[in-house]
DNA sequence: AATTAAAACTTGCATATGCAAATATTGCAG
DNA sequence: CTGCAATATTTGCATATGCAAGTTTTAATT
């Protein structure tokens, strides 16, 4: 029988990166079946969400508040600018830029948001409130934890 | 105050979508951190992996198993024919192919294997082996609903 | 003021991802 | 045997993603 000495089991742990991975595949394609109705990517659409609210807004700043590279925003960036949606124009400073929303983007951005609630109301029926709820606060604890560890906090 | 009449207070849901997508970059990057020293990406060990347990296996059945497209899994499988880990045969049906593993391939799965491990410790460090357990529980069963919704099951 | 270092974006490169359409084969109906 | 529907995979197209290196500007040093 050999039972462990620090009584403690232990358990067999899958692949997170994996699991994550599979899930959001299949989430995001929930999201884009009914987002893409308005001819945005459920990513377009948070992104057009976060220039909406926190927009004028310079890239540096709205990668970091997306926790996406900077190099990555001003691809991501492009769909949006050629669709109207959204503006780059020359920031104060001579290297920096601000990105605005149009007033077509913020068209685009309500007209969005109503197939998003659709998606959204649909994820919370089929999965269960409460599932939901849990998975978002698990998700924004291990995204707080991960960022510690990255920011390179020893302690608290 | 205006209590709600079913008793039942709705609780504002943020989205689905946005969170795993940030959460599923961050864990990415963390396991691309250690398993990137071999030379593979998360997803090309994820896929390697695959290959190694179900191999040799049909590309339309391997990307049943592991829920991506199968034009996604042609494109997933070229960095690993190309680095000699996995080779493409024909079937036997002359429509069809098979996909196995190198024994190079199965040398280098092995030696991300023990990448993974390190990164996957990591995980389980950082977030707490409970919270890792209650995460995966979680995106278990929500694929698993999406999977049913998917499949056009009414009931059980 | 010339040099250097730092900051803020953007590009080059290589995947990852999925939908729609194209290809190649097989199996069937007539 | 022919032609058509069904099956299995691949391509075309358009994003999504991040690292490393490049560009442009600004700030700091001497």
């Amino acid at each position: 029988m050999e039972p462990p000495v620090k009584s403690e089991v232990v358990k067999p742990v899958g692949c997170t990166n994996l699991k994550l991975r599979q899930l959001m595949r299949s989430v995001a394609r929930h999201y884009d079946l009914e987002v893409g109705k308005t001819g945005l990517r459920g990513t377009q659409y948070s992104l057009l969400s976060y220039v909406c609210k926190l927009g004028p807004i310079r890239p540096g700043e709205l990668a970091r508040a997306m926790k996406i590279d900077p190099s990555t925003l001003t691809r991501n960036l492009q769909p949006l600018v050629a669709g109207g949606w959204v503006e780059l124009a020359a920031g104060s400073d001579g290297r920096s830029r601000l990105i605005t929303v149009t007033p077509a983007g913020r068209d685009k951005r309500a007209e969005a948001q109503r197939r998003w609630k659709v998606a959204q109301d649909g994820i919370n029926s089929v999965l269960g409130l409460e599932r939901v709820l849990a998975l978002h606060a698990l998700i924004d604890d291990s995204m707080q934890l991960l960022a510690l560890q990255h920011t390179g906090a020893t302690d608290a």
